[in-house]
DNA sequence: AACATTTTATTGATATATCAAATATATTTG
DNA sequence: CAAATATATTTGATATATCAATAAAATGTT
């Protein structure tokens, strides 16, 4: 007798509950830095975060860091440019690279929003165990790597 | 003595972990699915199942399932449509909605990536206990809740 | 030096996310 | 019934994701 192979319903799989706990806590968090008055996106966050904290990185690094596209990263600096959080001069040494630098006003938004973005996390983690948080860590990291590898990234 | 903030590094957060396991499930599963041949994306995938499940579903409902925004759901509709992959009709009670109905292409579509989906997710999950994945469902229940309570979601 | 190759970054096209505003129809209320 | 309100959906504007193609500079090779 054959057996039908039954694909379980959306809500019935993890990658729904994955989906929606990414979902939930962006929403939030973006809520909560726009309740501030600070006009500056999640992403572009973690692009401001990310250079602040590494100056040099090359912008391929910067995609790296923060899991996301080459494209993305050229057109989210080119926001935060225009935007007057991040000044931009070409590197000495190799001229395909610039160097990127927080400006006042990058920094000023950026020491606002630390104790923003921490309060965020709490929030959304309140109630569950660090012994929890680092078992889940675990189980992420190893359906990424399930992912990944049988093929390479593509940055 | 006043103790700084300090603001743990992106790589350091499980919401990163989060990110990138999303990420590389979704580009895992759209390759495989280009690999099949078939011409869908993962979000119009999404869709199409729910409609094919729940064929009565207005597209708020069908927002709420998958965890997208209305507009979001009226274009990714919109493509599908176009695609061939679903076929609209008014609404014999309602006007001002619409009856989504796949199309034999759409059918077939489907037909071809329920075990190509299947076999995604266990990839994904290989060598993750049934266990720890209950417990990780709970824990992302849990941040989605703690990150919805205190604001109505806007869909 | 001349050429090929690699690396860094940008650009174009299309899909999706988000929020606000607009439409159209249905329902409720006075 | 007419006006107000609510609901279902669409549209516009902007931001991001993805992939492919391109540009420009650096590096390697002969």
């Amino acid at each position: 007798m054959k057996l039908k192979t039954q694909l379980t319903r959306l809500e019935s799989t993890i990658f729904y509950d994955l989906d929606m706990a990414i979902k939930s806590y962006r929403q939030f968090a973006q809520r909560n830095i726009k309740a501030h008055d600070i006009d500056i996106t999640i992403d572009q966050w973690l692009v401001l975060k990310t250079i602040k904290d590494n100056p040099a990185l090359t912008q391929k690094e910067i995609a790296a860091r923060t899991f996301k596209d080459y494209a993305s990263i050229t057109r989210i600096i080119e926001l935060l440019v225009r935007g007057n959080y991040l000044e931009r001069s070409f590197h000495k040494e190799d001229r395909r690279r610039y160097n990127l630098e927080l400006t006042k006003k990058g920094l000023r938004t950026y020491d606002r929003l630390v104790p923003v973005v921490q309060g965020n996390r709490e929030t959304a983690l309140r109630g569950i165990s660090a012994k929890d948080i680092d078992a889940m860590r675990t189980i992420l990291r190893k359906i990424s790597s399930n992912c990944t590898s049988m093929e390479p990234l593509n940055n």
